[in-house]
DNA sequence: TTATTATATTACTTTTTAGCAATATGTAAA
DNA sequence: TTTACATATTGCTAAAAAGTAATATAATAA
């Protein structure tokens, strides 16, 4: 129950999806997800930590930066599911299209370093 | 978008999942689920009522009786999904188990009209 | 009608959550 | 080392959510 109830918290806020549907097109560190989503790096930081927590995200350090990367959901049966959901959800939504469209424009040498 | 989430945030407290699990297996009248939860019978509705804005439940009235039932899906494929899984998931569930249990001996007749 | 009873709504309190600014930490470059 | 910079953490505020008691509504029975 515990685990099932931390999935869905983890994914009844819009900008957690939004990291989410971003993830499944590139790996991304904290200062480009800060810059896709217009919103303060800590709060960003809180995102990824309770998304990390459901087990739907994991990370990396590359040096200075931390890559955040979609989970396999191998250990949650939740988490698994609902990532493997995700890659056809809000495929129409014209606010994660946009967002998408961005991404490669993102790039952490234009967008750190401030 | 906006579906999701209400479908997440719908799923992301335990009464409320007590609420479906417990509709799977028989159709419940208001007193009948604030018994079995042990909360307040305003609780108990303001839980469906977020439950219903879901579509993940549906009521019918019958006589002073409002019976509420598993929703089917068929206008939101989120709920349609997350009903589906939900058929599957937390039957292991200790705490699940036993209110599955105690609900043959949970009767309006009994515990309303009080 | 009036009384009874099941449920919904309102008004309120407490807890949780999302957000941010300020600060701490960790890494790399100078 | 010192500096710079990306990220995490802390401490705070405002908004949202879960809970309840009191009250309103809707249906039935008397």
């Amino acid at each position: 129950m515990k685990d099932l109830v931390k999935v869905a918290k983890a994914i009844s806020d819009p900008n957690r999806v939004k990291i989410l549907k971003m993830l499944q097109h590139k790996i991304m560190c904290v200062c480009e997800l800060k810059s896709a989503l217009n919103i303060a790096q800590p709060t960003v930081s809180k995102h990824l930590k309770i998304l990390e927590e459901a087990e739907l995200v994991y990370y990396k350090r590359d040096e200075k930066w931390v890559n955040y990367y979609l989970a396999d959901g191998s250990n949650n049966h939740y988490a698994a599911n609902i990532l493997g959901n995700l890659k056809y959800w809000l495929e129409d939504d014209r606010e994660i299209k946009e967002l998408i469209c961005k991404l490669p424009s993102i790039k952490r040498e234009d967008i750190c370093c401030q």
